[in-house]
DNA sequence: TATGAATGAGCCTTCATTCAT
DNA sequence: TATGAATGAAGGCTCATTCAT
């Protein structure tokens, strides 16, 4: 890696939070500045402007809450494990694997009016993230641990925005009890379609 | 309702769709000017800043959007419909009842780490929304038309959430594919706890 | 006049001999603020953009310009007279009538190839330079004091032409010479066709 | 020529048209760059600055006008089509000699307040420019073609001058129908001298 | 000689807000 | 109550220039 390309990824990495806590629009050039320490015209060395800059952060937002995923999901065995890694991963939203919460819930809901490039992203991501709840299923149903009968696509999208709507009401409440029920439930679905 | 408060209430009624699909930060006193063609004086003379006409236009969603699925609900007699009618009042986040989608979802992720007043605001309004679920769901028991074993509390939160998260979901994706799959859902796991 | 449309041309005075003598692009808001000492913000209220300030800018300059000529002008009553008056007021760039030296010319240049609502205005500008000495001389034929059969247009042209390329060449020059020489040689071209 | 001085010329050559064409003030070093296709601080290593280069561009603008007159000059024989050589030359302002039109009307009046040494150099270009006519007529006088009554260095000072008044004129119309005139016009006068 | 990362002053513009009328 | 002129901080961005490699 060069040192621009190791500057540019630093500026991402440092300016990710920001933008998922505060948001696009909230966020001033001025913000990461500081968080740097860069000067400003050392950001559009590596940025062309705050749209391009504030794209990567998404991006590296989403795939750092993938990777986070996907490894709690990977050290797992069975499809079950698998997918109560899954929710296991995100039933914590005042302690998110990623900082501002869920990167998708906040730019999705900024960006969905207004921004059609984010919104491509973000849709993007809400399809791997389904994605990965069918793969999983369907490995479990190939092996035979899991109801051949389940509608699980259904399932798979049901699952996915009963977390995304409650990660943000209990970010919200300030307190995670309704995340617990959203969990708790989850996971009596799985088992009921265990064999 | 003096000429103030007509003037008041109007200001929030044209700002309310705007601060609802731009977002708090993104939303400049000169759009408001513009969508009341009001002066800039004007605006102060009722709203002491910008936070409080955004207080204000946040509530205005809200409670228009608390108004259209109540009305719905109370066109409808049995506990069913009622709660079918809750959920069709919002199976369709591309012409949502307010526009620019959910209001709890907007300003709630815009809102969770930087606003403590809207993050209240927005918390009240999801309760009172899980509220009006429970309450039909109590009307349905008593009524003797749905399972008195029915662990209604937990489903309510778990149909609110994936309404939430469904919206989103569906805005981003400019299609309201998975929206259907969760309505159609949820309504099945109504059916069921019907008597 | 209103206070609004006063600041309005009280900026557009003090502007106008900043933009003539830096040019366009060499004139900064700042420049304009610390002429009108009034606030950055205060310049925006009354006009758009630096271009639409620059435009007023120019307007007022070359019609500032014209008003010095055309008084002079109209002090005399011959046709004769008229022209030599014409010559006379432009005879020394140095002290020019407008701050800057010639409108037409500083503008002209720096905009013929980026600027094409800047170019329309210089292009009307010397046509109405020049439509004025077309004005004279008809008026000098008729009342029989001139040649009618001067090729008095192609003259207008010429005589134009020279005065703008002497105010440069003299500017440049930080003196009067070649000037001198242009408006003696005028006015003799001019003696030639009196009757 | 070394690879520095290589390198260094063709910086030139490549910045003059765009420097004459937008101006000092308004080419940045940047435009260059991209111009040049080479990297910033190349550029640096054979300028001091922005403003010894643009000098230089100057220079080189000025030269290759001079040079194209010249040679155009040179193919002819007697006085009087070295003469008319010389005015047809830049007879077409609108395909000038020199991308960006008469740079000596281009430098001269963005520099005439601001930049003493720019001044300067157009200030010699306009003497040596008027120095090529006188030096034509005086061989004509010698060699019995031309009138030796004739008061030529005024002559060479109005021809200049229009031709130069002429080029904005018809560069800022967009069509060459002054410039027809003064061409004319200029080839008359010195026709009127010939013996 | 050539590169391109880094700088920080300065650019144009927008912002929320104030206040005399 | 309503206006719109005035403010100045802050916004995103560009600039000429420097310097380690």
């Amino acid at each position: 890696m060069t040192k621009g390309e190791e500057t540019k990824q630093f500026i991402i990495e440092r300016s990710a939070p920001i933008f998922n806590t505060k948001g696009i629009a909230a966020t001033a050039m001025s913000d990461i500045m500081e968080a740097t320490q860069l000067s400003k015209g050392s950001l559009y060395v590596h940025f062309e402007n705050k749209e391009v800059l504030a794209a990567s952060a998404i991006d590296y937002n989403m795939e750092l809450l993938f990777t986070k995923v996907q490894t709690a999901v990977n050290q797992q065995r069975t499809a079950k494990d698998k997918l109560f890694a899954f929710v296991d991963a995100l039933k914590d939203p005042l302690s998110p694997p990623v900082t501002g919460g869920c990167p998708m819930m906040n730019f999705g809901t900024e960006a969905d009016d207004t921004n059609q490039l984010v919104k491509n992203k973000v849709n993007q991501a809400f399809d791997s993230g389904e994605q990965t709840i069918v793969n999983i299923i369907e490995q479990g149903i190939k092996d035979g641990s899991m109801n051949p009968d389940w509608n699980y696509r259904e399932f798979a999208v049901m699952m996915f925005a009963m977390i995304e709507g409650g990660i943000v009401m209990s970010r919200v409440a300030g307190n995670i009890a309704k995340m617990n029920i959203i969990t708790k439930n989850i996971k009596k679905m799985i088992n009921e379609e265990l064999l």
